[in-house]
DNA sequence: TTGTAATATCGCTTTGCGCTATGAAACTGG
DNA sequence: CCAGTTTCATAGCGCAAAGCGATATTACAA
């Protein structure tokens, strides 16, 4: 025989309330309304819920202790309505990221970080990937979102791209690098030092290969290649070694650790980092307060490094 | 916002069993009918409980979450059922009996023990009182049962009395005492030992007066009273004092502490030792369980008594 | 006893669950 | 890639029960 869940809701209001009408106001029922359901109750239980004959309606023992099952599933009742409200205002759920791996470490992690300190309740999955992945990631549904910089003309029809930031490289060295002394960069200067390059299949290395290509230094000795951004930067700081990375990570890098960009203008592929997303598909409401987020923390971040570039090119 | 406790219930039905097909059967509803209160929940929630185009229906996050939820609520549900059942059986319960001090102690006490080994869940509030009080408990509810000694004729019209034992009375005194030993005993045998008197208001302690009165003592020495049977026994087994007990007290006792009954008749008031309940109220099915059990745990004890009796009566 | 407050009952409408039958869509194995 | 199979959704219909206001009944209090 199974209890209706309602009705054992009803009888711990009116139990916890002292009386059946005080109960029925409580739950915003009408007083017959919640006579009727007891009645039905003790009907299909076939023994009696309140002491007969007592005017502010006393349960039985029986009464009172399903009363307190009743209060229970009360509890977990609201529960599942406070997390459906908290789900559709983004502020829970779990919400499955994926990005390339400079960008993710370098600009969109500690974006993460800030966004979680407001939305402690949202859970954030992060994986690394490059287009081809992060596109099959999105469209099995194993992602919610893809972070990456990307060309306009790269977006798939199916995918929806929001741009958050400009994506140009920079050639980077450590702080104190001999040719951060050095007055109007050219080939020749660069030319003895040795590179560190990102994972030989990743984008970044085909942007390494372009630049130093556009400033017209073909073949290149490389020192280090295959780690993360935290490696790298390692041995950036550790050595003469040279690399081409995002500006922003640059910009956001020189907060801890000390790096600086070469003035030296190389080419970049004019593209942008930016959220990839399934067009039609309704995503999370927290998928939506993180893309807000993340827009407005990088506009701050562009702006930052726009005024912080027009002060290192007047002084430099 | 208020959910309904028993879609989510389903829901977790549905995602326990990996399906809504085995969901609907494992709930022994139909497949359209679990069908239709998924789509009504997801329609109040606005917000997809299941990842869309997926076959074997698997749940979004928010619907796991809920699902959990609903596995909660489920298992208490389950659970007031189960009370439900077992306090049908009378398995479960609370239990208020009151009694007269001395068969409480010395008879039920020791039944009621049983009657808990094999009903754990039977909670058992004991107390003591004599006829007004009991009757006055019974008939505002303090009290399901009420144990004591009454007359037949005795009973109240608007209750109802089932016998359990006799009610007859013995001269009581340690074993050894030197009267056990005396052939013929007469009340001049007695008349000199001092006299252990319930309290001065309970029935008991009217039978003393009226048992020594048959045998032709009109006036007694009390030595000791208002003891409960613990106390009783202690000053009777450690002096010559006699006292009056009902003998089943006495025949009861006799397993632990040294006691014997005097072979001499006294007059006693026709009462039997019986349970005492309101006619018409419907009692928890505990108290039918209890009132069984003391039924023929007391006719096995009459039983024996009787035995016992025949024997001694050769004897003697 | 009488007034008051609490509960039960009545008549009615609406909601939603139960079922069967059937359509649509996704998976599976060649 | 194509049929067959499995899985889920929809439609239509009857019924149980929740909702309400109005009203009768009953316990408590003064």
């Amino acid at each position: 025989m199974k209890l209706d869940s309602e009705h054992l809701e009803i009888l711990a209001a009116i139990v916890e309330q002292g009386g059946l009408t005080e109960g029925a106001e409580a739950l915003g029922k009408s007083q017959p309304s919640v006579s009727r359901s007891m009645a039905l109750l003790e009907a299909r239980i076939g023994l009696p819920l309140f002491e007969p004959g007592r005017r502010p309606l006393r349960p039985t023992e029986l009464g009172a202790s399903l009363a307190r099952l009743g209060s229970r599933i009360h509890r977990a009742n609201k529960e599942a309505s406070l997390l459906v409200q908290r789900y559709r205002q983004g502020l829970a759920g779990r919400l499955r990221v994926g990005g390339s791996p400079i960008f993710m470490d370098g600009v969109v992690a500690s974006m993460i970080a800030e966004f979680q300190s407001r939305h402690a309740d949202v859970q954030i999955d992060q994986s690394y990937g490059y287009l081809n992945q992060l596109e099959a990631g999105l469209r099995n549904g194993g992602l919610d979102v893809a972070i990456l910089p990307l060309h306009p003309g790269q977006v798939p029809p199916d995918l929806e791209f929001t741009p958050l930031l400009g994506g140009n490289n920079v050639i980077a060295c450590r702080a104190g690098h001999p040719l951060t002394r050095t007055r109007g960069i050219t080939l020749n200067h660069i030319a003895p030092y040795a590179w560190i390059a990102p994972p030989a299949d990743s984008p970044l290395y085909r942007d390494l290969q372009r630049s130093l290509k556009s400033i017209g230094q073909e073949d290149f000795r490389v020192n280090f290649s295959g780690g993360t951004l935290a490696s790298i930067q390692s041995v950036l700081t550790g050595s003469d070694a040279l690399t081409v990375l995002p500006y922003s990570v640059v910009f956001l890098s020189r907060r801890t650790i000390p790096l600086e960009a070469l003035p030296l203008k190389i080419d970049h592929a004019e593209r942008q980092l930016g959220i990839l997303r399934v067009s039609d598909r309704q995503l999370p409401p927290a998928v939506r307060q993180l893309t807000g987020f993340l827009l407005t923390e990088c506009q701050r971040l562009q702006a930052r490094m726009d005024h912080d570039q027009q002060i290192t090119r007047r002084r430099g």
